[in-house]
DNA sequence: CTGAAAGCGCTTACAG
DNA sequence: CTGAAAGCGCTTACAG
């Protein structure tokens, strides 16, 4: 392989890739593109030189051509900083690739939300990605479909009609945890609920309760907490679960926030976690690697689902362009059980 | 304002925007790109139907033309979650906007960065931005410039010769803090130091140490506590701090990951904060606004430095492509102090 | 200070 | 299955 040029402006086209192999740009650019019909003999030349020279397309010509030229809009309203973050992560990497815009909008209470709506729509903005909690927002989601502009909703436990969404399946994500904690051993497991203003909420509480009552396991009425999916409230639940005469070994927190502050109030005490009681939390955000000790917890890819927010987007306003109705389709992505130093077997055993 | 045709694949382009202000579009363009060198009255023209249009520059268009078709690497190893999350949006806003590529690489160990690094070079990248602590290692620095490779260091406390770099004034940031500290009326503050392979570390310790010397406040010896910057390293450094004979009224923790740290561990032997005890942190990272309370910080513009050091590394791959010297730009940032609920006046004041 | 021409790298649409 | 031509939106380089 021939070392790459510095000190030069022009990089690799395709144009190079083509001549290198002895066929035409055309040919070249449907072998990059995995077009299938194309012969093998071909595929196979175009796939060498493109290796050798090290070819990496020009996204700016190949977004130029397609003209995938959306401007799509990210309407947030007080979701943790840190799960915004990696959305953002995700939808920039793939916006970035497909040549769309991205304008991002903060709103709190109702009044900025018209606001920010205002201008996202003043910019004439093709669509709009809702992240937690908005996307569960009937107002919203409502008010956008009334302009007109496709939704793309993430997270949202039950996407609204007509509305397009990536999720995972937090119920099945929930009874895995479950099962986790039931085979440790724990036979005293608490629950820390999440905001029921969050659709994903009761499905993390709902496979909770199945998973305790197929394992055959009573769930004493104080054994459950309300939270809100904050640091603070999931402080305030832990500690009416621990300070219970007969405290649970382990706890379920509905996300990794509160299991944070569940973990703080153990150690606060006198509880080691997890070696006098397990808990664990949900989403895998970066809180869940900070704190000590690190959190088991359900993984939710997070930066994947803001890319795949962004590819159902762009294909929603394509068809939309094109004349076609909605698709409204929902893309379910798969949650890993990430087991950490939060959880083990219930003390005596 | 005529209303934005949907449903129509064309959008606005500089041509609209020159046919109706009656220009060339050469001229138009001069005027979007603020160029000097306008007449008055063509330039009002252009930006009056620009807004009219709801005019946005195509940026596929323009950097295919310009072709900014820079490669970036981004190589870190073990930086908390949540700082390479603001970095990477930081980078990724700004690389979307010029249409540079980025390629992000980990690398833990000795062996893995042989690894990494080899992997950038084979992509053709032409220059490596380096998060902390990446940008402190003096092997790393020498490697890519013995490759020729242009590096931006973020965060660095000291940048290596012919490195660019940005950061923030940390010797200021938390002067800064600990006059805040000081104004509140507390005379027995803390330090918890950082990592001293860290190079900001020192420049913290040392602003603790002057600020305190300037008041003529004592510093006692076992009142600096050495931290490694992790959350563990912070409970440990607390807990020696709060069970002293004569503890702290104030802790200036030198991150926010210690410092959330050090709040857990007060709430823990039963303090509060901040009535009994002030905990401040340093960055601003998402962890500040989790926890209860919510951190007084010094905010670090984490996102603003990544889209810093993307426009520094291509003005340093034009000047090389130009064959000119390196430039070796330092750029520092603003820092902010941002007081919220964990620091107070010390208690009977 | 202003503009007509050309071309960045790629892929669509048409032709064979 | 393969290719020659054209053009996406923008700005550089040249001319006046």
């Amino acid at each position: 392989m021939p070392p790459r040029k510095r000190n030069t402006p022009r990089s690799v086209t395709i144009l190079d890739v083509a001549k290198r192999a002895g066929v035409s740009p055309m040919t070249a650019s449907r072998v990059i593109n995995k077009h299938p019909r194309v012969g093998a003999e071909l595929r196979d030349r175009v796939q060498a030189a493109a290796k050798e020279l090290n070819y990496r397309p020009n996204l700016a010509g190949r977004s130029l051509r397609t003209s995938n030229t959306a401007r799509i809009g990210v309407l947030y309203s007080n979701p943790s900083a840190a799960y915004l973050n990696q959305l953002m992560i995700g939808v920039l990497e793939e916006t970035s690739l497909s040549g769309a815009q991205v304008l991002v909008e903060k709103c709190s209470g109702i009044r900025s939300q018209r606001v920010a709506m205002k201008r996202l729509l003043d910019a004439g903005i093709d669509g709009v990605i809702l992240p937690p909690p908005l996307c569960d927002s009937r107002q919203t989601t409502q008010e956008l479909d009334e302009a007109d502009i496709p939704v793309v909703a993430v997270a949202t436990g039950q996407p609204a009609e007509g509305v397009a969404s990536v999720r995972i399946d937090d119920y099945h994500g929930a009874c895995a945890m479950m099962r986790h904690l039931i085979k440790l051993g724990h036979t005293r497991i608490a629950l820390i609920k999440g905001d029921p203003k969050h659709t994903p909420a009761a499905l993390r509480a709902q496979a909770y309760f199945d998973t305790m009552e197929k394992a055959g396991l009573e769930v004493p009425e104080n054994y459950v907490a309300q939270g809100l999916f904050t640091y603070r409230s999931g402080m305030t639940a832990a500690r009416a679960l621990l300070e219970l005469p007969t405290p649970p070994t382990a706890i379920f927190s509905s996300n990794d926030d509160m299991a944070a502050a569940a973990v703080s109030v153990a150690h606060g005490i006198g509880l080691h976690v997890p070696e006098d009681v397990t808990v664990t939390g949900f989403d895998d955000t970066p809180v869940a690697t900070t704190i000590w000790p690190m959190l088991t917890t359900v993984h939710q890819p997070v930066s994947a689902m803001g890319r795949a927010a962004v590819r159902l987007m762009l294909e929603e306003i394509r068809r939309r362009r094109a004349g076609r109705s909605k698709s409204g389709e929902h893309q379910v992505m798969k949650y890993t059980l990430v087991k950490r130093q939060s959880s083990a077997a219930p003390p005596g055993r």
